[in-house]
DNA sequence: TCGGATCATGAGAGTGCTCTCATCCCCTTC
DNA sequence: GAAGGGGATGAGAGCACTCTCATGATCCGA
């Protein structure tokens, strides 16, 4: 029987969430005041916290550094509103574990809500980097110079492998066998159109064409 | 430095499996022999095992059953092709860690070999199961009465939501707020369409209406 | 500088997913 | 058995994704 602290402003979010993690087996307490929230935080006994970035007064931010710097590992989901990118990855950066974008469905909150109270230590590995691009393997999106940017399923997977060989000339065979697999035909310039997609989203300059060899990441 | 055993007979696959592993830091050793095989994952010390069904000779399941009875535990991940499902539930039951359907893209094979050489002990959950329908988290499709079936986004959801509840009656609202997000328009017949399309794909008679209240999976 | 090889890219076809809308069907109740 | 309400479903619009093809641009060696 896990314990969850919802740290929620809006009353109608606040009810859905109190609502669908009860009906999953939850035990919630709902705060909608930041000091009040670092208190329960602090001193309850939750096991996870799921934390709104905008509320009223005290800054979801601070809380989280608050009940940070008193000590406390519990784990955090953030929610956050979808434009505000760069709070988000601060909230990262200063300790929350993972964070959902409003509006969000619930069972991807749920799923998260499990990842964090099944594995205690293990923190998943969910970004891929080299220089300026950043990967999140869960969401999908690249985050060039601060910007977020949504790639399809393809391109994040071309993606992928260019990150997972930093600096490497990856040939248009090898290409073609990562991402589209070992019998795909060789004829086609799929690899070319795709590398011209990932281009024009990452920016015009990060991947490098090897003439006759194929093409690299900058880094 | 994980060590590898790849068994697989078609020469074409085994040297795509071997580049691409060797390119990832991994140390490999194929075996084209069930027997071979056998002894190999028996004798030497591999920290997982690739392994073909389709082997001429001993047939792949003979392979993975008398490494497990001879008590080994290593890590194996199965190579099927698309269409022979039952082999692979069966190979699954019978002490398999995971599975990969041919034709596959690398890197979803290389994700999982990651992941079954990063948690040695947690086995992940990736299967819900209500009855006669199955659900395999991880990808995507459902099992009623041993056919495998190709779900949506949406449907996946949604079946995943019904799955979670057994047996329960789940209003439109609830099924709009779990599956669509909490701010959807109420009044769409949307929630309709889909319980109408995951009949179609599961049988007519798996969800059942409770007229006035909303739908229920039978189990 | 010229010409062929190589690469880049716009256009567009095909497909599957999502959702709305309107109509039809069926169940219940009187 | 008729009426009304709730549910089922076909048609289709809109969209994103994937890939091919043809043309245009660029590079590089002779």
């Amino acid at each position: 029987m896990n314990r969850i602290l919802i740290v929620e402003d809006e009353p109608r979010l606040a009810s859905f969430l109190e609502k669908g993690l009860r009906a999953n087996g939850f035990v919630t307490t709902t705060s909608r005041d930041g000091y009040e929230a670092t208190m329960l935080a602090t001193d309850g006994d939750f096991d996870l916290m799921v934390l709104d970035l905008g509320l009223p007064g005290k800054d979801g931010l601070t809380v989280l550094r608050d009940v940070r710097s008193a000590g406390h590992r519990l784990p955090v989901i953030i929610l956050s509103a979808r434009d505000d990118t760069d709070v988000k990855v601060a909230g990262l950066e200063r300790g929350a574990d993972d964070y959902v974008t409003k509006p969000f469905r619930f069972e991807e909150l749920l799923a998260r809500v499990r990842v964090r109270l099944r594995d205690g230590g293990t923190p998943e590995r969910t970004l891929l980097e080299s220089g300026a691009v950043v990967l999140d393997l869960r969401t999908r999106r690249a985050r060039v110079d601060g910007d977020w940017v949504e790639l399809s399923a393809r391109e994040f997977t071309m993606l992928e492998v260019f990150l997972r060989h930093p600096g490497q000339v990856l040939s248009r065979e090898q290409l073609l066998s990562h991402v589209w697999g070992y019998d795909h035909d060789p004829g086609s310039n799929v690899v070319d159109v795709y590398v011209g997609y990932l281009r024009r989203k990452l920016g015009r300059d990060r991947i490098a064409t090897v003439r006759g060899m194929g093409y690299a990441l900058r880094s």
